[in-house]
DNA sequence: TCATTGGGCTTTTTT
DNA sequence: AGCCCAATGA
């Protein structure tokens, strides 16, 4: 028996060695499908395969590097890091990068985001003169999406009669006429959306049967995580790509496909063996993950579904603990359950912070959760919303730099041409728009070209500062050349003044997102760093803002300072994790399964899914609350638990929620919880531990993010007292001697100077300084 | 052109 | 309740 033997049960052993030609692993939950597809990479490389010619897609970045670094342990990280890895999104977005030209791009293209999309697709409403109530951007968008997703370009829309059918039905006759305008105006912006990253690939494989070709011949193993949530899309490339060797591995679990919203096709994985009718199938049944009783009620759950391949999960663990059921009055309530249970249950079983995961439907339940966190002294983090480089001043100054990077992107260009101020508004930036589509050309190249520029209805001020602001771009380019992107960015904010644009408003806000700046400077010396580590690093400017388009906020590095915190984050984001202790709230009718979910069999299947996924999240130990009346837009509504409840088997669950009396939530409609407003700073205890530093403030939400970001800085350095002369110690400056201290709380700096690299000030707050005894 | 304010709309999930 | 945006006035 050899060493891989060992380490595999047989049917893993027989996936992972697997000769070649197609093959599918339909792997439950928790049975091991990272560990299989690991070994299979490394094993193939074992037997002569040439990294270069392994491509793994994955469904997140984070998934991407987390494999790559096991597999490093195992062939070493020099092979490891040439395999072909990543997202969908980002592989692909990498090779159009090299072949743009021919599909009439940049190479230097951008990658709008969801936000830039709306916003392109709210500029189009508005040249056209169409009303956004009756052409609601956020729909527009979703419907382009799905088309893109389903390779159904304009020229395919346009011949499809019943789909014209349906817009005049659906009272939007115009939109064929959006969707060509909009792929107008991303062409050129030189921009593409998400969907276009496969769009385009699947065009270029079609038009350039040569470019096919190399990569076909270039791709000699393939191999698909997640295959449940492929696109049509993503499955076209796949099969393009893979039709040469035909040695296609793909690896899912039907019974996780959650994300049929974003083009998803659960028949993908339903259809693969049509597909390819020589593969081979294995199944992995074995669950390493749960618990008896947590496997047993996934299983009693997902039966519930017709469509679905068949497999019989099972556990040789523990039979586990019951799982709890609780009833709160309101949502208040049932989040200050969840906290205080975990509190207990902490202390019980002398667990950490990091062995608990709350899970919810909605982003939007999260507030509640937060607030009796914060309430119990418990640190969490909360993954999703608005992520980092989501944020207005991050995407601010990310405009800056997608602009010096690619002067026709038009939501760039619209972001910063008036910000800060330079009296250039919205009348001057319609008339640019109008001239740009007559002419065929970018917003910048309108400004840039004298011709039509002085065509344009305008005064003479307002044309001179438009030429001003293109000769500051291309200085910046000039700029850019010699510089780094950090240096470029710093050197940026200081001549835009963009940091007096956000301390003029005076308040916490402006304050708060210089500090984010000051993070996100922090990020591009991390990078930089991080690829001048790496042999064939790239550290351009594209490549940075390549890297921020797709990240997501799951890739998002633990706080060094704090990694020890409680995880909220919705189901869908879970999905590939575990946890020992797991809650999965809100389980009530209209919010899980969601209002919008319950007009089909195929919608109300997948919300069942989903709650499939949160289940076998859970290793030791699982709750389910619901609350019996929730506010939802402001007002108080009463609820019915979830449907799902019932179809659990009802020997896995414990029913706290029907022996519990009816007074908690009753009483508490009268009076506002008495936790509401008893917020650690109100009444900052002796002892608080895992005090997050976090204000009774009810903002919102990006500003709270915000704070909780800050708050790993604040924890561990508010405490150290730097005094003049102490000797401290910098992890990028080095060590060096304290000058002086200026400023309070937050705003307290330290001038160092440093051994070997001068004199800087810090604001202590972010600065990774540590005093040296 | 810019700042303020009230009305309307929102919450399904995300690369 | 909170966010975005259009209308309004300076």
């Amino acid at each position: 028996m050899n060493t891989l033997e060992k380490l595999l049960n047989p049917e893993q052993y027989k996936a992972v060695t697997h000769p070649g030609g197609p093959m599918m692993i339909v792997a439950g939950a928790g049975s091991g499908k990272t560990r299989v597809l690991t070994y299979r990479i490394a094993w193939l490389m074992q037997q002569g395969v040439d990294p270069f010619h392994i491509l793994a897609l994955t469904f997140t970045n984070k998934a991407a590097n987390e494999m790559k670094e096991r597999i490093a342990m195992i062939v070493g990280e020099s092979e490891a890091r040439n395999i072909w890895m990543g997202t969908f999104h980002s592989v692909f977005a990498k090779i159009l990068r090299r072949e743009a030209d021919k599909l009439g791009y940049p190479h230097q293209f951008t990658i709008y985001d969801q936000e830039d999309s709306e916003k392109a697709i709210t500029a189009v409403l508005r040249e056209m003169n169409l009303d956004k109530q009756i052409y609601k951007p956020k729909q527009v968008r979703a419907r382009i999406s799905m088309m893109k997703n389903n390779l159904i370009t304009t020229k395919v829309y346009a011949q499809t009669p019943e789909l014209i059918e349906q817009d005049h039905l659906r009272r939007q006759p115009e939109f064929l006429e959006i969707y060509r305008a909009y792929n107008d105006k991303l062409l050129r912006s030189g921009a593409m959306d998400f969907d276009d990253l496969l769009l385009k690939t699947n065009e270029l494989l079609a038009l350039y049967p040569e470019v096919l070709a190399k990569y076909q011949r270039y791709f000699r193993h393939i191999l698909v995580d997640e295959y449940q949530d492929t696109n049509h899309s993503q499955y076209l490339i796949v099969r393009a790509l893979g039709d040469l060797h035909r040695n296609i591995s793909v690896v899912g679990d039907d019974a996780q496909s959650i994300y049929s919203f974003r083009g998803a096709n659960i028949q993908n994985i339903l259809n693969f063996q049509k597909d390819y009718p020589e593969a081979t199938v294995y199944k992995l049944e074995q669950n390493y993950r749960s618990t008896k009783i947590i496997v047993g009620a996934g299983n009693s759950l997902i039966k519930h579904n017709r469509n679905r391949l068949e497999k019989h999960l099972w556990t040789s663990n523990d039979e586990g603990e019951k799982i709890k059921v609780y009833a709160a009055g309101n949502d208040t309530e049932e989040a200050r359950f969840v906290a205080q249970d975990i509190a207990e249950n902490k202390l019980r079983n002398r667990l950490s912070n990091k062995d608990f995961a709350i899970l919810y439907r909605t982003n939007s339940q999260s507030r509640a959760l937060e607030q009796a966190l914060r309430t119990f002294n418990l640190p969490y983090r909360i993954y999703g919303g608005l992520s980092f480089y989501q944020r207005k001043e991050i995407k601010d100054v990310l405009a800056y730099l997608r602009l010096i990077v690619n002067v026709k992107d038009e939501e760039a260009f619209k972001r910063i041409v008036n910000f800060p101020s330079r009296k250039i508004g919205q009348t001057t930036v319609d008339k640019l728009q109008v001239a740009a589509r007559k002419e065929h050309m970018s917003l910048f190249e309108v400004i840039e070209n004298q011709g039509v520029l002085s065509q344009l209805e305008m005064n003479g001020g307002t044309r001179k500062r438009l030429v001003n602001f293109a000769f500051m771009i291309r200085s910046f380019q000039v700029m850019a050349e010699q510089k780094d992107v950090y240096e470029l960015t710093k050197e940026l904010f200081k001549r835009t003044k963009l940091q007096d644009a956000y301390m003029k408003e005076g308040t916490q806000e402006g304050i708060n997102r210089v500090e984010n700046i000051q993070e996100l400077l922090n990020a591009m010396k991390d990078f930089i760093e991080e690829q001048r580590e790496l042999e064939n690093g790239d550290d351009s400017l594209t490549a940075f803002l390549q890297q921020v388009a797709l990240y997501s906020d799951l890739d998002r590095k633990d706080s060094e300072e704090n990694p020890d915190r409680i995880t909220l984050m919705t189901i869908h984001m879970a999905k590939g994790l575990e946890f020992p202790h797991v809650y999965i709230t809100g389980l009530e009718e209209n919010l899980f399964p969601s209002a919008m979910s319950m007009t089909s069999r195929e919608d109300l299947e997948e919300e069942r899914r989903l709650l499939y996924v949160g289940i076998t999240r859970a290793e030791k130990k699982l709750t389910l609350t619901y609350a019996r009346t929730r506010y939802r837009w402001g007002t108080l509504y009463d609820t019915e638990p979830s449907r799902f409840i019932d179809e659990i088997d009802d020997k896995f669950l414990d029913r706290q929620d029907l022996v519990q009396k009816f007074s908690g939530g009753a009483r508490s409609l009268l009076e506002p919880s008495r936790f509401e407003n008893d917020l650690p700073m109100g009444k900052p205890g002796p002892s608080k531990p895992y005090r997050t530093d976090i204000p009774p403030s009810s903002s919102i939400r990006p500003k709270r993010l915000k704070k909780l970001s800050k708050a790993n800085g604040g924890e561990s350095f508010v405490s150290i007292d730097f005094a003049e002369g102490d000797r401290v110690s910098h992890g990028r400056f080095g060590k060096g001697t304290v000058l002086e201290i200026s400023g309070e709380g937050s705003e307290m700096k330290a001038k160092v100077k440093f051994d070997n690299t001068g004199i800087k000030t810090l604001l202590l707050r972010y600065a990774k300084l540590s005093k040296l005894d």
